[in-house]
DNA sequence: ATCTTTGTTAACCAAATGGTTAAACTGTAT
DNA sequence: ATACAGTTTAACCATTTGGTTAACAAAGAT
């Protein structure tokens, strides 16, 4: 593993644990086993290493996403693959959710400047497709937006407010996992039930 | 208006806005109206004016909360409740929930303490309402964790991803105020349709 | 062998930041 | 008027923090 990947390793759990404002260079460097210097060597600043972290956890969720959307799948199996790979995905990388909506509130310009971007999820196509499947009469009328936004909501939610969660409905670690492997079916079904006739 | 309240009100903003880490007692004081010293004056440190606001933040949500889930109504009536007065109560504190789940996750031992205390949100009763509905047969089979899980991501996620979700759907601020006017509703009967037999 | 480029470090620096102090101000009781 | 308690401020302090520098090591290139 270079220098660079170290860095980068380390400062991606720091500051997925801990937000920008939170990190800190010094234990940045302590975690890639470095000098504190070698991080400006490598990345300039603090804000240069942050975007390069920030926007490799961003193209990883993308396009992911994006291939679902814009598959050529019924709604039905777009809502299963959805659910599935996502919790698949975040599962193994709890700390994103969190990480991802809490540098988009605390940092909206920045953020926005690569939510034009072209690899941004885009959910335009899934949203037509959802209109057309009304209108042939194939699933009941919704709002698209509120369709797509409880499919996320459902799927995302628990992994960002995972302490809170665990918290309320007082459930351990392991009952967490196997929830959340429930949860890539059981969502899908859900939401396929109350929309299809 | 006191100046503990003074500094109470801008601390609160400026905390809700920028979590612990990326909050500057300096801008607090600023936001206040008053000279740094006092915030010492009053609060003592920094920790503690945060836990002030923490504390308060919290403390207005679990109660209603509670009130909801330990009332004599339907499960029905629980959710619809639920949905329309906690959007209600959020639209007027839309930081809310975001600063509240991440410093959830960034501080997790000191918010922990006040999760075992008895005025936090406690579901036992509600998921044992559920239970007894399914047995009776009145509404279909369902993990009661799950129900709760998707009620409250439903609700809140929207509000703590609000600049993801915003992004993503290509919404305005208005449009977003009228879609969660809606979801008060909304998500209440996407449930209630997906249990009821 | 020696020069040059790249990688790495210890020591250092300036600014920011949380926190303190001592003096000044304000109102109130004597 | 004076003493006194609580309130407020300007100036100051110690530490933390992001960032720099200059020297040193390693590895090719000539």
């Amino acid at each position: 593993m270079t220098t660079e990947e170290k860095i980068f390793n380390a400062a991606r759990i720091i500051f997925q644990k801990k937000g920008f404002a939170g990190a800190r260079m010094q234990e940045i460097a302590d975690k890639a086993g470095i000098n504190k210097a070698m991080l400006h060597y490598c990345f300039k600043n603090k804000e240069l290493l942050f975007q390069a972290v920030f926007m490799n956890a961003f193209s990883q969720l993308a396009p992911q996403i994006n291939a679902i959307f814009q598959s050529n799948d019924s709604i039905f199996d777009k809502i299963r693959k959805f659910t599935h790979s996502y919790i698949s995905f975040v599962m193994l990388n709890p700390y994103l959710p969190q990480f991802v909506i809490q540098e988009m509130n605390n940092n909206p310009e920045f953020v926005m400047t690569f939510l034009k971007n072209e690899s941004r999820p885009n959910p335009t196509l899934m949203i037509a497709q959802i209109e057309k499947e009304i209108a042939d009469g194939i699933i009941k009328p919704i709002n698209p937006k509120h369709l797509l936004m409880n499919m996320i909501s459902m799927t995302v939610f628990p992994f960002a407010a995972q302490m809170m969660i665990k918290g309320i409905l007082q459930i351990s670690d392991v009952e967490f996992n196997s929830m959340m492997e429930e949860r890539k079916t059981s969502i899908a079904e859900q939401i396929i039930n109350s929309i299809k006739r």
